[in-house]
RNA sequence: UGCUGUCCGGGAC
């Protein structure tokens, strides 16, 4: 049973819910781990149908299964079923709160966000690194790193949420400073510094950071790439995406960018192969923002005719 | 072995 849900909770973190939904219905038994982990898989898909339906099913629950539904109804953006969920559960854990707090932050509710923080008897860092990253959010950067300070031993998690709140608010010093103090950063720390070096056109500084990484993942072309495209240097992110293709899987996003560029660029051969060859080559999954990529690709090369009619045939329903 | 924190691509308008 154990070997069972380790296998079961591998997909639910991946986001391979197909997978975790046929081992679920495999299994010759199922526990309380076995429904949570079932209930978490559905949300990581933001399916809260589903995920409401295992959690009904559910037997017998306890404070981790109701904080899994009260973290489904939070990412779903239901704040008045979270509350419920929260104000009816047969008891509290440190999780729960933390949850609310996302649930406000993330719906924009900073001050109730803080008024669940205030509220709390016990907090760990994922509290303050919660309230931390909220405040970032609404622009509050001395209130962000007020949280921070007030962690007693900051994780790496914490780190890099407040290099992210400088990185987002454009303080590239403060960041970089965050950055060198981080003694073993991650990718994520990384792609931080990496986006927020690109999206202030600071390309030249986010390419040697790049160059200088000991590893890079699909995330660190993306920022580089994404940092052309918002700067309007459109050969050179149709460039990039051709160096990238040679040593990385390019996925939605990079595919974005490149058919973005070869719109501006009238390129229309270019955006279409790309837009063909991800779905080919990288089995990709074309979503709406792709269709309306190549439908503003079309539309500027003069190809009218042929861009409604994609509004039309897209598996989409048109904006 | 299951729950919570480091959200975030452009364009068009």
């Amino acid at each position: 049973l154990v070997s069972w849900n380790a296998v079961l909770a591998a997909y639910s973190q991946r986001g391979l819910l197909t997978e975790a939904k046929a081992l679920f219905d495999r299994a010759p038994e199922r526990d309380l781990i076995t429904w949570t982990a079932m209930l978490s898989a559905y949300t990581q898909n933001s399916d809260l149908g589903n995920a409401k339906l295992v959690f009904d099913e559910m037997r017998e629950r306890d404070a981790i299964a109701w904080n899994a539904m009260l973290h489904a109804y939070a990412q779903a953006g239901h704040l008045e079923y979270a509350k419920h969920v929260f104000d009816s559960m047969p008891e509290r854990s440190v999780a729960s709160w933390n949850s609310m707090i996302t649930a406000f932050a993330q719906n924009d509710h900073l001050a109730e966000a803080k008024a669940v923080f205030d509220a709390m008897e016990q907090r760990d860092t994922i509290s303050w690194t919660s309230m931390l990253t909220a405040f970032a959010q609404s622009g509050h950067l001395r209130d962000a790193k007020e949280m921070f300070d007030k962690i007693k031993d900051p994780d790496l998690v914490a780190w890099n949420a407040m290099l992210s709140a400088y990185a987002q608010n454009g303080c590239l010093d403060r960041a970089l400073e965050m950055f060198h103090t981080i003694e073993r950063g991650d990718s994520i720390a990384w792609n931080a510094m990496l986006s927020a070096y690109a999206q202030n056109g600071r390309l030249y500084e986010a390419l040697a950071l790049f160059c200088s990484l000991p590893e890079r993942n699909v995330s660190s072309w993306n920022a580089i790439l994404t940092g052309y495209a918002s700067n309007g240097l459109w050969r050179e992110a149709i460039d990039l995406f051709q160096a990238m293709k040679t040593v990385e899987m390019p996925n939605e996003i990079s595919f974005v960018c490149v058919i973005i560029a070869a719109s501006h660029l009238g390129d229309v051969d270019c955006g279409l192969g790309a837009f063909v060859s991800m779905r080919l080559d990288y089995c990709a999954k074309a979503t709406k923002q792709h269709y309306c990529c190549v439908v503003d690709l079309l539309g500027r090369a003069g190809y009218v005719r042929e861009a409604e009619e994609l509004l039309q045939t897209m598996p989409f329903v048109p904006e």
